[in-house]
DNA sequence: GCCTCGCCAACTGTCAACACTTTTTGCGGA
DNA sequence: TCCGCAAAAAGTGTTGACAGTTGGCGAGGC
C-alpha cells in the first residue's frame, strides 16, 4: 500500500482556519483586548496567527454580518461601537425573544431542567450573601441560557447569544448594580414558579419584564454617568495608539 | 497638476465587490435560481461575474453567517435547506419579534404611518375581490414591513427580514392558502385598531397570533402534503412545481 | 507661523497560483 | 455486465504578489 503517511507538520487539511480566527477575534473582543472603534489590521493579525490574510478577511466578513465588526471601503474592518440607542433597541429585542423562549419552554420543560434552574437560583442566593458579584454574574447568565435552551427552539438558542454579545460591545463591561441582585433573583424565583406550573403566558410576561427591568437599570446607570460626566473631561480623546513590531 | 487621469476601464476602487456578490447570490436564492441543497461553485460563479474567487468566498462566508448558506470542509458552500422543525422554530421567533415590534410601535406610531397601513389594508381588500393572490402577497409583506419599521427599532428592522428570508428556504415558494386571505386581512384590521388606540399589549397579542395563525396554516399544509404523498408518488421528486392560482 | 502640496509608507481589495481533497473517469478482471 | 481501483479532473483552502487608496510628514509658499 503506497498510502502516504503524511507528515503532519504541514497542513493536513482537517479543519478550516476561518472558524478558528473568527472565535479568536470574538474572544479578543469579549475580553476587551479589542475595544470598540479600533481597526483590525489584517496583515498584523495574520502574521501573529501565522497565516495569510485570506482567511482573516473571511472571518472578519462573517463577524461583520453578526454585528461585531463593521467595514469601511479601503479602510478595512473596525470593532463596532454600539450606540445607546442600539443598546436600548437590543434590550427590547432580547425582552421579546426571552419571553418567547419562556412561553415555549413552559409547555415542554422537564423536571430535570426545572431542578437545574432551582439549583442556580440557590447558588445565586449564596452569591448574594457572600457577596460575590462575579459569581452572580456567571450564574445569572447561565440561568438565562438554560431557559432559552429549555425552549428547544434551535434557532432561538443560536440567535439569543448573538444579541447578548452585541450588547456587550456597548462600552467596556456590563453594568450590574450590586443592589439589584436580590430583586433580580426574586424575579428568577417567580419565573421558575411560572415554568413549573406550565404557565406559558405568565412566564413570558415575567421574563420580558425581567429583561426590561435590566433595561431600566441600564438607563438609570447611563443617567448617573451623564450627571457625573458633566464635569470637564480630558481634552484628548485618542491618545492610545500602539504600534506592534 | 500631474495628477494621472486614470482610465476608468480598470478597477476605480469606489466599491467592494463583496456586497454586490452577496446580493446577487441572495437574489438567485430568492428567485429559486439557486435551490436548497445545491452547491455553490466558487470558480464558476467567479468566472461568470468576471472576478476572482476571493470576494466570492467572502460573500459566501457572510451568507453562511446569516443562515442562507452552509459550508462543508473541502466541499465548499451549499444553499441551506430548512427543515420542518427549523421552519416551525422560525415562525415562533417571528411571532415573538413581531409582537415586540407592535408593542413598541403602538407607543410611537404616527398618523401618517397609520394611514399607510390603512391604505394597504384597503388594497388587500381589493386584491381579495379581484382575486389577485400575487398582489395580496406583496401587499401583505409590505404591511408587515411597515409595522416593523414603525417600531423604530433599527436592530429589529434589520433582523426581521433575515428571518423571513431564511424561512423562504423551506421548499420552493411560500404557501398561501387563498381561503385565508380574508381572515388574514381581518386580523390586519384588528391590529390597525390596536395601534390606533396605542394599545401596545393588544397589538402585541394580535400580531403574535397573526404569525402563529400563519404557522398553523403552514402546519395544515404540511399535513395535507404528507397525506397526499402517502400515495405512491412519482419517482422524480422534483416534478411538482405548480404556480399558485 | 500656518497652510498647501506632493511624496512616501502602510494598508486594503483583488488576483493568480499552489497544495491538498473530493469526485469523476477510464479500464482491466471476475 | 458489473465491480473495484487507480489516475485524471475538478474544486476547495490558502498563499504571496500587485494595484489602488489612505494618512502622515516635510518642503515650500503665503
Amino acid at each position: 500500500m503506497l498510502r502516504r503517511v503524511a507528515n503532519p507538520v504541514r497542513t493536513p487539511r482537517t479543519a478550516s482556519f476561518v472558524p478558528l480566527i473568527q472565535r479568536e477575534i470574538e474572544r479578543m473582543i469579549g475580553t476587551g483586548e479589542l475595544t470598540g472603534g479600533t481597526r483590525i489590521n489584517e496583515s498584523t493579525l495574520a502574521l501573529r496567527l501565522g497565516i495569510s490574510r485570506g482567511p482573516v478577511r473571511e472571518a472578519c466578513r462573517a463577524l461583520e454580518q453578526i454585528g461585531l465588526l463593521r467595514s469601511e471601503l479601503n479602510r478595512g474592518f473596525f470593532v463596532r461601537e454600539v450606540s445607546t440607542k442600539e443598546a436600548l433597541d437590543l434590550y427590547d429585542i432580547r425582552a421579546g425573544l426571552f419571553g418567547t423562549a419562556g412561553r415555549l419552554a413552559a409547555a415542554i420543560i422537564t423536571t430535570v431542567q426545572l431542578r437545574g434552574l432551582e439549583e442556580l437560583i440557590g447558588e445565586m442566593d449564596a452569591a448574594i450573601e457572600a457577596p460575590d458579584i462575579a459569581a452572580f454574574y456567571t450564574l445569572n447568565n447561565e440561568f438565562h441560557r438554560q431557559v432559552v435552551v429549555a425552549s428547544d427552539n434551535d434557532k432561538l438558542i443560536e440567535l439569543y447569544p448573538l444579541l447578548e454579545a452585541e450588547l456587550h460591545l456597548f462600552r467596556r463591561r456590563g453594568l450590574v448594580l450590586p443592589g439589584s441582585m436580590r430583586t433580580s433573583n426574586d424575579e428568577h424565583k417567580a419565573i421558575l414558579d411560572a415554568l413549573r406550573q406550565s404557565d406559558g403566558t405568565g412566564a413570558a410576561r415575567l421574563l420580558e419584564r425581567h429583561i426590561l427591568a435590566g433595561k431600566a437599570r441600564f438607563l438609570r446607570t447611563l443617567e448617573d454617568e451623564n450627571a457625573t460626566e458633566a464635569r470637564p473631561g480630558p481634552l484628548d480623546p485618542r491618545h492610545s495608539r500602539s504600534k506592534d513590531r
